[in-house]
DNA sequence: ACTTGTTTTAAACGGGTGTTTGAAGTGTTT
DNA sequence: AAACACTTCAAACACCCGTTTAAAACAAGT
């Protein structure tokens, strides 16, 4: 019963959820079908996690933990100079959001949470948004003018998270605006983190870029 | 049967349905539910819709419909230069977005159709999201150097569109991240739409604008 | 008044849902 | 080997869903 062992049947449901709750939601989900793709008996979920719901804000836990640990912060943060810690911090939040390759189910749940906030969102706010909300504000705070104040810093901070987020939100619909070849081209997750990085900075005073 | 006689049940159905599919989505809304907000029988919605689907269909273009008579666009938009009709264009959508008082489900609806496309999509893209994205990269090109590709336009478009895409999506996570002070003094309408503008507009080459 | 076509109504249908149940299986302890 | 706690299993339960049905109500047209 130790903690590593109870492995099979609980930690494969848990493993079969995420994906299915993250592109079906919690309501288009059944029960059936993950403990199908599971292989194990319906009786699980309730027998292991009380019941679906608990089981999905257990999913969703899992999902922001896996993510920071896929994805981490360059830790070179300490000695580099401020705009280099930006386009590091806005090149590992678009990786986030998009995935190095495919679409990880991980960012598309933790998305519907924060579209439509359900038991597990506050969580996900204090353990998550809020930490790194608060290291970029830290990062833009030696971008900007010491006697900006405050509110600037996260009205800022909101628009850089607005236009990683919105590849993640309307990819579908940015793939139907424009050419394949265009976004084949520059729309990887390089050229987004350095379009997004240069837009940024070229708007932050004392720091003008040449395009 | 004049358009305008056969109004009662299948209108009051139509507009029963549009605020319940903005805010539970299209599965987890039922129609009992509609049929006993409108007041009307169970069959109504099968009667006069064929089945739930197809409902749902004809809410999300009314839906669109309704928002763009109600915030259009200001007609002013020839005899001004490109900086003040980009401002415009961004307030407006941010309007819409948001809202002028209430949240209005209209909004909520369509950006449901973004996240998780269905049927109901291609035609939103067609005949709401593509002339206003060709709307938009109109007045950018006069303000980018001429030499500019035609992908960089779209990338800034992308990113203005995401900066007010993000209180929508993301408004009660902004909420729980700043305090509610904060947020009555600088994210009213007004605030947003002079943030955005000016922050978009600083990092655009050769109009530098002063904070 | 009677017919005709449309709309509304209450009731039912068939199917899928989350959850429960009690028995069968499994491994460990005594 | 027997007792025990834990887990798995197939089956059933009670409920809610979208949709259908057939009768009733209604509104002209003749």
């Amino acid at each position: 019963m130790g903690s590593l062992v109870q492995d099979d049947t609980r930690s494969r449901v848990l493993a079969a959820a995420g994906p299915i709750f993250a592109d079906k939601g919690f309501q288009s989900t059944t029960v059936r079908e993950i403990c199908a793709a599971a292989e194990v008996n319906l009786a699980s979920v309730n027998y292991h996690f009380g019941d679906k719901e608990q089981l999905y804000v257990e999913t969703v836990q899992q999902a922001h933990q896996e993510r920071t640990r896929e994805v981490p912060l360059p830790s070179r943060s300490e000695g580099t100079d401020a705009a280099t810690r930006l386009r590091d911090f806005i090149h590992t939040m678009i990786t986030r959001m998009v995935g190095r390759q495919e679409a990880p189910w991980q960012t598309r749940l933790m998305l519907r949470e924060v579209l439509q906030p359900s038991k597990a969102c506050e969580e996900l706010v204090r353990e998550y948004f809020r930490p790194q909300f608060g290291l970029l504000v830290a990062i833009l705070r030696e971008l900007v003018p010491q006697d900006a104040p405050e509110h600037r810093l996260h009205q800022i901070a909101f628009s850089i998270v607005g236009q990683c987020l919105y590849y993640r939100v309307a990819g579908q619909v940015v793939s139907l605006l424009i050419e394949d070849e265009e976004l084949e081209t520059h729309y990887s997750t390089d050229a987004l983190a350095d379009h997004i990085s240069s837009f940024t900075l070229a708007s932050l005073p004392g720091t003008q870029e040449k395009w």
